[in-house]
DNA sequence: CGTCACTATATTGTGTACAATCTATTTGTG
DNA sequence: CACAAATAGATTGTACACAATATAGTGACG
């Protein structure tokens, strides 16, 4: 007879809903903002440049988002061929690209103003259950960003 | 000036801490899963039929991991033709297709027992902590699934 | 016994993710 | 200053995700 491994039962495994609830809340997201025609990536790296209020280079975004450079280019360029970011290579460091929101992709902030409130609405997740879990979550990126490093 | 949108201030924002932190784990997993040459998907559908012992059609096995057939039939091929799992149309019903766990494959699941511990080693995430994330992490998921149903 | 709505899976096309690698700069260090 | 090591992005290749569509099989109803 099989061993039963407790530790590999769906029932028990923490990163499955941890994977499927990313999942099922950016299909969410991407179907408000698929209205505007961005999708999840592109809208939380708009939100990062929107937060700054300045330009950031291509890694001062990544650091924000946990992304690297593989995934962001194309992000990138995606979003500055439909006008909303313009990329230009630092001066001063001709190694670094800064991206600088243009004023149609500042103008695109007021018509995702409401997304994140109709995408969280009908969850059922109550503000103290959000910001349990908001708590727990960067917790566990605080973890992980520590022993990846060390 | 430009006004402030504080429900669209990173800070705040839920949606970005759980789309790093999924991405994170499945990371660290899919660096340990990589030594037996499995992807994060792939090892959380062969989760699914260990731990259903018995054959999955492809719905079935969609419904528990939350994809469709767009993203699993390219899995389950793959899982396929590396000895893994068998697929062959049900008899009794040719729209379906039936996925079986090969012996190569059930003697994976002694490969991976070791992977959740390793994975979740060093995040610094408790045994109480991560029940409540789980707890949680559940209830974003019913509602999800109420609400895109209904 | 057709046939039409429904169901299950596969296919297609677009857009991520990410490891590995490449290229151009920059920054010590002697 | 020469030059090796480090850094910032871009590129390449593989593998998801998922919406939209296509295809094939099933079942209920007239």
């Amino acid at each position: 007879m099989a061993a039963s491994y407790p530790q590999l039962a769906l029932s028990t495994q923490l990163c499955l809903p941890l994977y499927a609830a990313a999942r099922g809340i950016t299909r969410r997201y991407a179907e408000l903002l698929s209205e505007v025609g961005l999708t999840y990536p592109q809208y939380v790296t708009m939100l990062a440049l929107w937060d700054a209020g300045a330009p950031l280079t291509v890694g001062e975004i990544g650091a924000r988002l946990h992304l690297d450079s593989g995934t962001l280019t194309p992000v990138l360029k995606r979003l500055e061929s439909a006008g909303h970011v313009e990329r230009h290579r630092d001066d001063a460091d001709e190694r670094r690209v800064l991206v600088e929101v243009t004023p149609a992709g500042e103008r695109l902030r007021d018509q995702v103003a409401d997304v994140p409130e109709r995408a969280w609405r009908g969850t059922g997740l109550g503000m103290k259950d959000a910001r349990e879990l908001r708590r727990l979550l960067d917790e566990l990126l605080a973890g992980l960003d520590a022993s990846s490093t060390s």
